[in-house]
Parts: C-alpha cells; sequence; structure tokens
DNA sequence: CGTTGCCTCTATAACGTTATAGAGCCGTCT
DNA sequence: AGACGGCTCTATAACGTTATAGAGGCAACG
C-alpha cells in the first residue's frame, strides 16, 4: 500500500540496508548519499512500517497504561501526564480500560496483546498478589496506585495508611469527634480502601475518639454515586457524622450533594475531605479538602520505570516506591473562600 | 521470546500452515487434527504474534480514537462507550490525546503510526477542511463533534446551532432576558463554538430579544477555570445577566463557581445551561441543567461506520450524521431539588 | 482398473524491516 | 610494491504470520 524501503532505495540507487541506516543513523552513511537518500524519502512521503520494525526488533514502541475507569478524573489526569512523559521517551501510551472487571485485568496480564506492547502500566483492582505472581508473560510489568504488595514488580503509590491519618488528623484538628467514613469494601480485593480505613482507624485510636462501626459507609464502586447513596444511607440512620472522610474525591463530592439535599451546611455542620485532588474539587460548591498524591511524580516515575526495565537498563532503588502527598485545604473543612 | 507457530507445529506434529487454519480457521482442519493442535495451544500457550499477522495481512485489528483533551468528562465518557463498542466488532481502540495541539492533529492524520493503525476517528479542534482533504494517508477517517465539513469522511455531531437554539429558548422560557454566553473563540478554528454562539443569537432573535456583544464571553479554551475566568470578567463590568449559556458543562460549571463567590444565586439570580451532560453536572450543587448529547449513539456510530470502512463494507447513508440532543432541566435553571 | 474429484494437509513465498557478514575501494604504512 | 586498515556500501537471512499452489490419499464413478 504505502511507500515501503524498497522504493525509497530504488529511487535512490541504493541498497536496502543503506536507506535503514539512514533512516535509524544505526551505521554511518557517506554524506552525499545520505542526501540522496533523505530526497527521496521526502519526495515519495516515506514513513516506516512499525509492525514490520517490530517484528524484526522485537520491540514495538508501546506502552500500556490500564486503569479501571477513564471516567474517572483521577485516572484521566495521570494518564494525560503518563502519555507526555512516554512520548518524551519515544514511546507511544495506549490506554486501556479494564472496567475494573477481573477477568479484563487477567487478559491484560497475559493476554494476546502482549505482543503488541513492550511493557504494561497496571492499576490493578480486582486482582491480587497470586494472580500478578503467576503471570506468564515476561514483558515489564509496574503497579499503581491499589495495593498488590510483595510481588517482583516495580510498584508506584502513595502511602494509603499514612494519607488516612493525615485527613482524619485535618478533621480532628478543626474539631469534629463523630466522623464517618465513606467507601468501606466488603470483599478482600480493593486493598487500598482497606488501607485508608486502617489509616482512619489508627488517627481516631490516636486522637482518643472511639471507632463507630456504623459510620463506615460501604460502597461497590468509587463513584460519585456511591458516595452520594452511602452518605444517604448514613443519614437515614439519624445521629448524623460531624465529618465526612471519602475513599476519594469523587466519592466526597457525592457525599456533598447527599449532604446539600439533607439539608446539611459544609463545613459548618458537617466537614467533608476526599483524596486525588481532581480539578473538579477545585471548582465545587463549597470547594473541597483533598489529599493530594503527587500525580506527576506517580505517572512519570511509573512511566520511567517501565521504560528502564524496557530498555534493560539497571534501575536503582526499591522496587516499591511510595511518592509524596500533601493535603489541600479548601472550603470543605473551613477555609474561606476565594 | 514467546511460543510461537512452529513451536505449535512441532508439537503436535503438524505444518506451520495447519497451525494457522486451526488458529483462523480460515480452511477446514480435520477434527483429530484440530484437537492435537489445540492441545499443543493450550499447553504452551501460544498466541499469535500480532505485528507478524498484521505484517502479512495488512490489518491490526488497532482503531485510534483522538480527543482533544482526556480530562475532560465529555470525551472520557466517549471513549469508554467507543472502547466497549470497538472490542464488540473485535477491534482495539487506543486513545490519542492530541492536547487541543495543531500539530498533534496534523501528525495525526498523516503520521507515522498511520501503519499500525487501521484507521482514525477524531475530534478535530486546530484544524480545517483544508487539512483534512490534504491528508496523504489512505486509511478510513471518521470525524466527530467540532465541525470540519464539506471533507469526504463521515462525519458524526449533534446539530450545534439547533442545541444552542435548545438552551436559549429554554431560558427564554423560564423568563430570563439578559443572556450570556461563556466560550466563544476569536479564532476561525473551534467551528462548534461558533454555530453555538450562531444558535444563541438566532434564538435571541426569533425571541425578540437583543443581541449584546459584551454579553458574549471569549475564551482560550473550554475548561472549568476558562468557565469561571469569563464570568469573573463579565461579573466585573457590572450589570450582570440573568443566565449563562456555557460552550460546555465544564464552563458552565466555573461560571457556577464565579456566581457563587460573587454571591449570585443560582437559578434565582442567575440561571446556567450548558452542554454535554457529564455526571459532574448531576452532582453539583447546583445540578446542572444541560443539553444532552447521545453520548452513546455518537460514539457507537462512529466505531461502526470505522469498522465497516476498514472491513470495505457497503455503508448506507450519508456521510455526516446528526445525533440528536434532549434537554436535560436540573436545578441550575429551576428544577426542584432532589 | 484408471480417472476424477474431494478432502486434508504441506511446502513455500511473500509482508517490510533490521542485523550480520562481507565486498570493494582508496589511501597509508612498511 | 604489497599488505593492511578504514570507510562505505551491499547482499541476504532472519522476525512470525498468512495465502497460494499443490501433493497425497481415498472413495466414487465410468
Amino acid at each position: 500500500m504505502g511507500v515501503n524501503l524498497k522504493d525509497i532505495a530504488r529511487r535512490a540507487g541504493v541498497s536496502l540496508a543503506t536507506v535503514s541506516n539512514v533512516v535509524n543513523g544505526y551505521r554511518p552513511v557517506g554524506e552525499r548519499t545520505r542526501q540522496r537518500v533523505q530526497q527521496a524519502i521526502d519526495e515519495l512521503g516515506y514513513s516506516p512500517n512499525l509492525g514490520a520494525r517490530h517484528l524484526r526488533r522485537g520491540r514495538t514502541g508501546l506502552i500500556a497504561l490500564a486503569i479501571p475507569e477513564l471516567t474517572n478524573p483521577y485516572f484521566a489526569e495521570l494518564a494525560e501526564i503518563a502519555i507526555a512523559e512516554a512520548a518524551g521517551l519515544g514511546y507511544t501510551l495506549v490506554m486501556e480500560n479494564t472496567a475494573a472487571d477481573r477477568e479484563a485485568e487477567l487478559a491484560l496480564l497475559d493476554g494476546s496483546r502482549r505482543h503488541i506492547i513492550d511493557g504494561l502500566i497496571l492499576s490493578p483492582v480486582r486482582i491480587g498478589r497470586e494472580e500478578v505472581l503467576a503471570r506468564a508473560a515476561t514483558s515489564p510489568l509496574v503497579l499503581i496506585g491499589e495495593g498488590v504488595y510483595d510481588v517482583p514488580h516495580d510498584h508506584i503509590a502513595i502511602d494509603n495508611v499514612a494519607a488516612g491519618h493525615a485527613a482524619i488528623q485535618h478533621l480532628v484538628a478543626i474539631g469534629r469527634r463523630r466522623i464517618a467514613f465513606a467507601g468501606a469494601t466488603s470483599g478482600g480485593d480493593r486493598q487500598s480502601a482497606q488501607l485508608r480505613v486502617r489509616g482512619y482507624r489508627e488517627a481516631l485510636a490516636a486522637a482518643g475518639l472511639p471507632y463507630r462501626p456504623q459510620l463506615v459507609a460501604r460502597t461497590d464502586a468509587f463513584g460519585r454515586l456511591d458516595g452520594y447513596q452511602a452518605i444517604q444511607a448514613l443519614l437515614a440512620l439519624g445521629d448524623p457524622p460531624d465529618a465526612v472522610f471519602g475513599y476519594n474525591d469523587l466519592v466526597a463530592i457525592g457525599a456533598l450533594r447527599a449532604l446539600a439535599e439533607a439539608g446539611h451546611r459544609v463545613p459548618e455542620d458537617v466537614a467533608v475531605i476526599g483524596i486525588d485532588d481532581i480539578e473538579e474539587g477545585r471548582f465545587s460548591t463549597p470547594t473541597l479538602t483533598t489529599i493530594a498524591p503527587d500525580k506527576r511524580e506517580i505517572a512519570r516515575l511509573a512511566v520511567r520505570r517501565l521504560v528502564a526495565r524496557i530498555e534493560g537498563a539497571e534501575v536503582i532503588g526499591p522496587l516499591s516506591v511510595q511518592t509524596p502527598f500533601r493535603l489541600i485545604r479548601r472550603e470543605s473543612t473551613g477555609a474561606p473562600r476565594g
């Protein structure tokens, strides 16, 4: 179909190999020949067939970023940074949407797409240590976010327990005593929810506050609707909390909505805090206090580690890296407007 | 590296071609041989090398969806549907982020990635008719959303003028007279903004309302911050509007925030409407009235058309399709809470 | 009994690229 | 003058797959 190396070679009157060397700069080519070849390339509008190149080289230049949901702004923001970072390193990042589906995650780990991809960054939700260990594919794998620990792969995440601590400490510092958690899970998966609950419980204990199971609301997923329903259910029990810690910003935003509908003022009656620092929380009414992970750092680190492994570079430092986070106080916990 | 056809062939004691036929079902294979081959495949864990298959077949099974920003929920929601639709048709959808960058859009039209992709769905922002016509690549192209019209490619979009009409009619119907538009553009690009402004102007005229240029706020982009700044600037002029029509929901949400900070009540003092029906608007305070395009229809149609072209099927119907939309009234134009 | 045709399977040539081995040429050193 | 080395360039064999042409066996037919 398109123009290929042979066409260029014929046009420039040189061999295939010479054209390849001009394109890739692998071997030196004389200045005169180089120019002739370059001219032929420009005239015919040649661009290399990446499939064929891959077949020969064993690498595609493609890396995948697999996330549980594209419509979660946290992942969209992460992805945008990762795409830029990958491009800077000469790789193309393709997005995979696992839709928080176990089969989809397993398929990615070992699936038929493995041939077309040099490496994978995965944010696992439904699979755990065993599944990762059982993986047969040999291309590099970097895990981000939700917890799969103690596996022989790079892993980038924030310290979820510490993040939970920080959130509760802040709520306690502004005088809250009945603090609810929205977004716990029942199953054994979704490690990070459990870690955040652990942070919540530890911080309550450290502050001398009782742990009240009825203030911990479980959800099936971590979207706005989940937070909304969780808080609605919590309020229906009577005896409302004076603060809500959401599993993430989306859950917290759903909580904001449920509180507003029920006539509770935020932050006067109930303070709300989330995790992720998605842009939406900077424009909501009220604006949302949040634990902000360093998304740039997570995305860059994940991409760089992956590329380093792909290229066989010696990677220094531990496999598992915890990236920093900070608390951003906004209106939902009493920061002044504007 | 991995297991290949040859390994399977050796193990099953048949030829390469037979294995290929078992895998692809292209030619009939005897039952006994099929089973032997299948067993070998299962035992060795074979999956075909897509790169090599592509090289031979001329198709990759990959289609690209290129959008201006991953972090715009409208596109994220669209992408999620498109991914599912493509998967159902046996294609893998890879996302490309043009970041609303002209060079990125041009690169996609004709770029080096063209070899690796069977077709492209593009939401153009910075390029127009000429650039699309000048495209040299021959793989199918489907355009969505922002307007590039009169080109020999499929094009799926809503009727932006009619959408503008509908929004203004609604605001007029609830008694608003000083209606602002947030998100106009200065350049010649960004067609759809201009079409929406046209709908705005026509509907004003039809309602017998004057067109006041000072109520049309230009923005550089179409995010929350743009809407926020546009409305801040508008309010600074004094003489505030009694309604705001945002170019999209993100701009409208930025407007909501600016109005709240300035102490204007929504919808009592100022009504707000957007376009896109992103989930965020169902949970904002107040919830956001919006013109809801049929995202499912847009995404499915785009993918189906593209796949049909790739597979050389006869495509019935006109090149350019306008998908339906509907008005969803929420609190920001006076719908009751809950 | 030879021919025909079907059914299964095989050998092999592509697809477009890169890596390897080596060929040819020219100048320089002994 | 002959040998050597360095510099360009070329011929060619892969990479793993699929499509094409055809080989071999067996049953049915004349």
